[in-house]
DNA sequence: TTATTTTGCGTTGAATTTACACAAAACTAC
DNA sequence: GTAGTTTTGTGTAAATTCAACGCAAAATAA
């Protein structure tokens, strides 16, 4: 008996803008099954890529976003979850900085947009379980993986830091500790800039030291924020 | 054009044998590419069954090894990981109880067997990739995760808990340390039977209470061991 | 110039983690 | 059956880490 189905790659991108919301990029099916539903990004593998590439192409072709940060987040694969054929989708977690947000909607798909996760459309498939999954990965991966950096733009005031894990966990924290702790790591350094003020005490700028994290990491070093 | 990519699934089976080593469980393919080679257990999956039922499939039919806990590991989709066709490989990581050892030889494959993970045959395919990365898989999840018991008897020794975690992680524990912690959990309890004695003092023998385990978690506890 | 917003920073008590050693229970060999 | 060996079982003190907490400085807005 001759084995036929389809492979497929769905991703969940997300973005977070400067004090803002949580976002996910979506895009609106123009084909059936789930015509003009909102769905992620995705689609068949082709032949002769590999699966990332996949990912990064149908994304450039959906939605003209290009990723920060990628990694495989799970597979899906029960029988009936696409209608019409059976289909094996492979889902990927992405991220993008808040520089790499402009949609490019000249290509492929009917249409991509930012959805804030507070306000997500009904999806097609089992998208919306994927979904879920991408969020708690993101969540738990905040605590022991320093993946906020590549939500946020270069270089940041640190409340930005601050902001988007109190957001994203949707729980509070002791700034002055969460503070004290992340600098302790010394994989944050100061620029040297400022901010350009908006309503208050202008802050310092940060950035991420990639080299020194994975030196430091190479060497045992784990990074771990806990929350109370 | 017409996608012709296959869908598989392999699975990465750890059993540990009390106070021995961690073993894989792997099978000599009789059917070319590779064939004679070890390779890990696994196929095709059905057109129209579950993934997960695919992976206790090709076990049962290849090996006669039931698993006592299986979750997904990772998707393999590189181009030309198999050189005849495209196929890409869901895999699967899979724990056995000691009682649940014994090897069917009798179905489908040439042959299967256990190995000391110390002592490897070369593997077909990406085979090893897949192998040491549920190796490192294993190793996290021993430290927020109790996962070891799955690796045990329903009633075992301490010692042989601290074993455990000492021959998989290579690394060596403060017993007494070690005990207080996971006591402290209140996750463990005793049987009130004491280990038929080998060359020493007898032990009291204790069980993992899943329930207990599972009303704690959904309450926020967290599982965690860490080693200095 | 006063009020408001946001940044930046230090200390103390509580909790957790680490380091560390010796006696009791069984078996083994004589 | 005695002495030696192996394995189990347990507590405390010092060091580290975590949690809680408030106020002054720099800017903008009114």
């Amino acid at each position: 008996m001759l084995q036929n189905i389809k492979v497929a790659v769905d991703a969940v991108v997300f973005g977070y803008e400067s004090k803002k919301n949580l976002s996910v990029l979506l895009i609106k099916r123009g084909v059936e099954p789930f015509k003009n539903t909102w769905a992620l990004p995705g689609g068949l593998v082709l032949e002769d890529e590999s699966l990332e590439d996949a990912v990064e192409r149908e994304l450039l072709e959906e939605t003209g976003v290009q990723i920060d940060y990628l990694e495989q987040l799970y597979s899906f694969g029960k029988p009936k979850r696409d209608p019409r054929n059976r289909v094996v989708s492979i889902s990927y977690f992405g991220l993008v900085k808040p520089n790499h947000f402009k949609i490019q909607a000249d290509t492929d798909a009917a249409e991509a947009q930012w959805f804030p996760i507070t306000d997500i459309p009904e999806l097609a498939f089992d998208h919306k379980s994927i979904l879920d999954l991408a969020k708690a990965r993101l969540k738990s991966k905040l605590h022991y993986q320093p993946i906020g950096f590549d939500l946020l733009s270069k270089s940041f005031p640190f409340s930005d830091l601050e902001h988007l894990y109190t957001t994203i966990l949707e729980k509070d924290i002791d700034r002055r500790n969460f503070r004290k702790k992340l600098m302790s790591f010394g994989i944050i350094e100061e620029t040297g800039e400022m901010s350009q003020s908006g309503s208050g005490r202008p802050a310092k700028l940060f950035q991420f030291n990639t080299k020194k994290y994975k030196a430091l990491a190479k060497d045992g070093f784990h990074f771990e924020i806990k929350f109370v």
